[in-house]
DNA sequence: AATGAATGAGAATTCATTCAT
DNA sequence: AATGAATGAATTCTCATTCAT
């Protein structure tokens, strides 16, 4: 991991910070097209409405781009799940809830994001970038068993933070962009199985879980 | 899909069948290593032992060899499912179970398929073979609803097939190869899930679940 | 110094056998007449009559091609001087004379080489390849000294023998080529210099130098 | 040699001259690291603390800088020969024993020279920058002749000149930097060299050589 | 004048595909 | 049919030079 992942200079100027993120869009629709293979820095440039020379002059190569624009997509990420404010009375229940609209609200805002690193293991590098999305949320799901179920195994929660993530992962996609009727069709089920699911462990005895038809 | 994304020739004889058999087996292994757009047709040839020439006296190009891999992969995966003899007394449950047994054995006999196909939206190409398999699970699912519970709605039998499909193509890769008390795990919390999810349900409640604990 | 400076692959067929010496004689021409790092690829393979692809067949990078070139180079310089016979009768300066006149004859005959490397401290690898032909030069020079002056120290006989060498790669560019008259006057008085030198020295005072007119 | 080999304007202020000063300091040691190929005229500018549009303000390209720093070159070696004062009893001996040192001066005192433009035939450039030093050298020395050998020929004089130029180019890099001893002894031999050459030849009976053992 | 961001032609290198043997 | 040498379009990346600030 030597310096050729990282950009080459972070941008002073505002006119460079605005390229910067230019590029990083421009990137984030060419990669989502085409795969990070088959994508062309100078089709990221074109997009961009920039030089392939101004393209090199933040990041020295492909991969950096990639790296930033990950980077990018995590910052956002944690964004998102940080606008939920947490009561001291939410339930598992409510919080998961929670949790499963925001990252839903994520992938709606951020459609380039799951075709390009959702599960893609055609480089190594994308699915450390998947993994690196993967690991908060499931950093958030295994906070909130801390918080609602603390007598629940550190080894149980790990395996169940895990399972619900890819869960979400999978599904969330389902609910296609601009019908709001399919999304909230899909959350529901997604919640129904989720919350289904964890009723009907003993682990979670305690927990209320309510089921709408 | 025009003559050349198909073989240029099937092979008659056997000697060329085999060659063809060791083309795809190589390749899907060098696919699944690099990915589609960074695998080399010429490592693909050295790693099958012979040559480039020989490669392309039977595929027109490269594409040709994932789509001939692909129909191979949808090949295999409608023997597994229908090695599943059912019969008259078969419960949802239990056909439900063994699909995804066999699901789960598809996925291990074929260890580069999922690495390669699954969720792989970074071209057209992969997404269309990843639908090709998903396809042929949703109809057994369908199948499924159709035999034990003929009330519900072709409306509520797609979505609720698409469902548990997506739920299995996500979690099964969490069957690490080789260990099978984690497989014997994630494969019982993937029925649970299932199973759990379909008894919270008016619709199914025509139907028995056993959860195990 | 990895796999990456040396060639790709060694030519089996006498057709590819060809085709390297003719990319390496292109090379030579090119190097030559714009530098090494001013030569392109390109116009190397276009000088060899060749594409650009078989280049790189053979050839890993463009300091391959500089490296195998100084190999070719090397190998013809230690052809050059192994056609001398020496007899053991041969004294200094005949020995010393039979050098210098093959080492100008290998100068004439690569009129390529010396503009190349002969003391182009421009980079590095020009260096090391100049000093290779030096240290052949050199180490015949030694050999020569062991031979007929055993007394001398093995340092004293390495001080004289860079001197000789650097004299000799200094002047022997001098003899234009295709100027018999020329040549062989700079060698005449090449080789005046170096006997007139050693006469002078206490430490060859046991050895005969005859300086025609 | 059109206006785009010189200098954009010479620096009128005493700021700019020193600008362009460090800029030609900065070009020397990044020429001699790199070759005048390899170089950038961004490191250039950044190892001169200034700008690369600073840079362009004085030079129009980067053969600018190149001839600037020749030109540099050629004023200080004249100056480092022109220290020498002459009386009329100099011998042929004296007057070429302190042209000599006071070259082999110039080299110690300009340490990117040598390995930048002597005998580099890189390019047309480096070569040309490499005689015009070259030819100051020879000057010298057939003034030199002139002055104590009025007999000798024209052609002679030139020979000869010519002839102990290019072995002071040769031999005075052996002097390492900075080893004092190792200095004195080099420039011993090459005195020894010249002398015992001249002092060989009739054309120079009427001189007198003495050689220290 | 000074700065450094922007530009894009040009260089090295790869790899799918063809074709001579 | 089999082989692997040959091809060259396409790609990544650099760097001399310009130009807006």
């Amino acid at each position: 991991m030597g310096s050729e992942n990282r950009m080459r200079r972070t941008p002073q100027q505002a006119r460079g910070q605005r390229r910067v993120s230019k590029i990083l869009d421009a990137a984030a629709e060419v990669f989502a097209e085409n795969g990070y293979e088959a994508a062309t820095t100078n089709a990221i440039a074109i997009r961009a409405n920039t030089s392939i020379g101004s393209l090199y002059q933040f990041f020295p190569n492909k991969f950096a781009i990639l790296n930033a624009l990950a980077k990018r997509y995590q910052v956002k990420l944690n964004g998102f799940l940080s606008d939920t404010r947490e009561s001291d009375l939410d339930s598992l229940q409510m919080l998961l809830t929670r949790l499963i609209d925001r990252t839903a609200d994520y992938y709606a805002a951020n459609p380039a994001f799951q075709p390009m690193f959702y599960a893609s293991q055609s480089s190594d590098a994308l699915s450390i970038v998947a993994d690196e999305t993967g690991k908060i949320l499931i950093g958030r799901v295994r906070h909130i068993f801390v918080k609602t179920n603390p007598s629940l195994s550190s080894e149980q929660r790990e395996f169940y933070a895990i399972f619900i993530v890819f869960l979400l992962r999978a599904l969330i996609p389902l609910c296609k962009s601009g019908d709001a009727a399919q999304r909230e069709r899909v959350l529901g089920q997604v919640k129904r199985m989720v919350f289904a699911y964890l009723a009907s462990m003993d682990a979670f005895s305690d927990q209320t879980f309510t089921l709408e038809d």
